[in-house]
DNA sequence: AATGAATGAGTATTCATTCAT
DNA sequence: TATGAATGAATACTCATTCAT
C-alpha cells in the first residue's frame, strides 16, 4: 500500500546501499554468479545507475573489497596499543579480527573466499592488504626480539598465522555455538608457545653476536 | 592429404589427457572463465568428447577435484607411519605437502584457490578432504596425549595448522627460491610448541580425574 | 564556496551554444556513436537542457544540419549574381563551396557524411537542399540555352556536377596542401568544357525546330 | 507444413548466405541500427553462428564491404579493355559500374552510404578501393596523353569523375525509369569533354618542352 | 569413437529520455 | 532557468550444451 516512493536519495547514500547489496549478493552467490541485475534489485534501484557509480561489475567489487578491507584493519587498528607487550598485541588483534568476522560474515566471505579467487585488481587489493599484515606481524615480532628486520623465519610465521586466523574464521563461521572469543584465545593456546620461542631464539642468537 | 587422423585413443588415457588439460585452464583462469573450448582444444579433441566423458562442466571440475585430491592424499599417507612419534608424523606429512605442492602448483591452486569458491559438488569435495585431514590430526594430537576423543582445543588447533599450510603453500608459490624442505622446517618452528604444550596440558589435565 | 554559479544564459545564444557543440560531436563521432551526454557537457550544460530546447537527438541533428545548410546556402547565394554569365556564376559558387567547406569542415561532415546516411528526417533535410542545388543548377544552364525547362541531360549534368564538389570536397579535407581557390580552379576545367557543349548542343537542338 | 528443416549447411554455403542476409539489413537499416539478430534470423540460423563465424558485428560488416567492393571491381575489370582507347575504356567502366549499381541496389547502398559514414576499418576498406580507383583513372588519363605520372589535374579529375559516378548511382536507384545505359551515356556527354581537354592541353604542355 | 554445425539462455553494458527539486 | 538522480529498453556478445553425421 506504501509502494515506498523512489525518493532521490543523494549519492553517498546510494554508494553505500550499493555497496552493502553488492557484498551480500557476492558473498551468497560468489563473484562470476552474481548479477548485476539482483544487486540493483536488492540496492532498491536500476541497473544503469550501477554503471552510473561504480562503472563495471569488477569496478563495484573493488570497491566492496575496498571498504571492507578497511572496516577490518580499523577494526583491528582501534583494538591494538602499539605499546602494549607483543602477546597483549596479537591477543588483541585476534579478537578483533573474530568479531569482525563473525559480525561481517558476508564481508569476510567476499574479502577471503572471493576476491583472492579472482585475478586481476581485486585479488591484488587483497593481497595488498594481506602483505602489509603479514609486515606487521612479522615486524612486532622481530622489534620484540630486539631486531631491525625481521628475519627468514618471522616472516614465514606471520604468513602462518594469516593462515591460521583464516583458516579458523571460516571455520569458526560454519560451526554456530563457536564465539569469536573463545576461538581467539585458543588460537592464542596454537600460537603464541612457537612465537615466543621464536622470539627467545632470536634474542639469543642476538646476544652471542 | 594428410588430415592427421584422429587416433582411437583408449578410454582411460583420454580421461587422463582431458583431466590434464582441465587442471591447467581451470588453474590458468578459474573455473568460470575457463572455456570448455579450450580444454577441449588442449587436449587435442574435440568438445562434444568433454560431455561424452565427464557429462558436464561441473561434473569435470569435479573429477579434476577428485584426482588432485587423492594425489594429494596418496603422497601424504604413503610418507606418514602411523607407528612413528607425532612429530615425525607431521614432519614428514609436512614435507609431503610443499612437496606436492611444489611439483603440482596446478593441482595445488585448483584445489585450494578455485574449488572452495564455487559453491556445489566441488567444494563439498575439498571441504571433505579438508574435514579428514583436520580429524586425522586431531585424531593424532589426541592420542598422543592419551585421550580417545579429540577435545575442542585440539580441533582447533588442528584447523589452525591446516591454515597454516594452506598460506605458507600459496606463498611458497609466489616466493621463488623457497624450497618445499625449508618451508616445512620452519611451519615445524612456527607450530610444534602449541601442540606440544596442548599434548601436555592434555595430560596433566587427565592425570588429575 | 564560489560554485560557478549557473549564468542565466539567454535562450537564442544558448542554442547556438548547443548546436555548435552538437556539430563539433556529430562531425567527430558520427550520428549513432555521439552521445547527448558528451554534447551537453562540451555545451557546458546539463543533458536536460538539451532536451528541453531540442526534445530529441534526432531534432538537434535536425537543427544542425538546417543551420548549418543554410550557412552554406547563404555563402553561395551572397557570392553568385544571376546577371553574370554562367561560367561566372559557376566559378563563384564553387569558390564559395570550397571556402565554405575549408572553413568549416565539420559543418560539412556533419551535412555530408552523416546527415545523408542516417535515413528519416535530417536525410529530407539535406536531401531537399541538394534536390534546390541541383535544380538550380539544371535552370541556369537551360536558360542560358535559351529553354524554359530543363532537359534530362541538364538534369544529369547537375547531378553529377554535384557530386563532383562533393567528392572534392572530401578529398580536399583528407589532403592538406589543397587551397579552396585551387580545387574550385580544377574542377572548373573538369566541368565546364562539358556543360558549355551541352549548353550548345541544346540551342543548336532548339535553333533547328 | 514443410518447415525447413534445419539442415546442416557446410561452412562456405552459410557464409553467404549470412553475408546476403548482412547487405540486405545494413542497406535498410544502416549500420548501427541494423541488429545481428535480425540478420541472423533472415539469414535463417541463430544469432551466436554470426559470431562464431565472423567474431564481431564490425568484422561482419566488413566482411560484407569487402565481398561487395570486389564484386564491383571485378565486374567492371572484367569489361575494360586496357587496350582500347581512353574513351572507350571509360564508357566500358560506366556501363559496368552503372549495371551493377543496378542490379545490386543494397550491395551500392551499404558500400557507399553506410561504409563510409562509419569510422573504423570499414571506412578504411571502402576508400582503399576508392582510392584506387581514382588511381587507375588518373593513370590511363596520364598515359593516354603521354606521361609517366599523372599530374595534379589529373588526379583531381579522376576524383570529379568518381563523385559524379557516386551521385548518379544514387540519383538513378531514386528515380526509376532511368536506365543503367542512359545513365552512362549522359555521363559521358558531361564528363568526356573536360577529360579530352584536360589530356589534349598535357600533350601540348608536354611537346613544348 | 569422434566432430562440425548449431543454439537457448543468459550477461554486462549503453543510451536516450524523464522526474523531482 | 537549470540539474542531479533515475530508468526502460535495447544490444552486442558469450558459453555450456546438443544434434546430425
Amino acid at each position: 500500500m506504501t509502494p515506498v516512493k523512489p525518493k532521490r536519495v543523494p549519492r553517498a547514500i546510494r554508494e553505500q546501499q550499493m555497496l552493502d547489496a553488492s557484498v551480500e549478493v557476492f558473498a551468497r552467490r560468489g563473484y562470476h554468479p552474481a548479477g548485476v541485475e539482483e544487486i540493483a534489485e536488492i540496492a532498491g534501484i536500476s541497473k544503469p545507475m550501477v554503471y552510473l557509480y561504480f562503472g563495471s561489475k569488477e569496478e563495484l567489487f573493488v570497491a566492496c573489497i575496498r571498504r571492507e578491507a578497511n572496516r577490518l584493519m580499523e577494526m583491528i587498528t582501534q583494538l591494538v596499543d602499539p605499546q602494549d607487550p607483543p602477546k597483549e598485541q596479537l591477543w588483541s588483534a585476534l579478537r578483533g579480527f573474530f568479531s569482525f568476522v563473525s559480525d561481517h560474515s558476508g564481508a569476510w566471505i567476499v574479502l577471503y573466499r572471493q576476491a583472492r579467487t579472482q585475478g586481476g585488481p581485486s585479488a591484488r587489493e587483497v593481497d595488498e592488504m594481506r602483505r602489509r599484515t603479514v609486515e606487521l606481524i612479522a615486524a612486532m615480532l622481530s622489534q620484540a626480539a630486539g631486531m631491525r628486520k625481521p628475519g627468514e623465519q618471522a616472516v614465514t610465521a606471520a604468513h602462518a598465522l594469516v593462515g591460521s586466523c583464516e583458516s579458523l574464521a571460516d571455520w569458526m563461521l560454519d560451526t554456530p555455538g563457536t564465539s569469536a572469543e573463545t576461538t581467539a584465545k585458543r588460537l592464542m593456546h596454537f600460537a603464541w608457545p612457537g612465537l615466543e620461542e621464536l622470539m627467545e631464539a632470536t634474542r639469543a642468537k642476538r646476544a652471542k653476536r
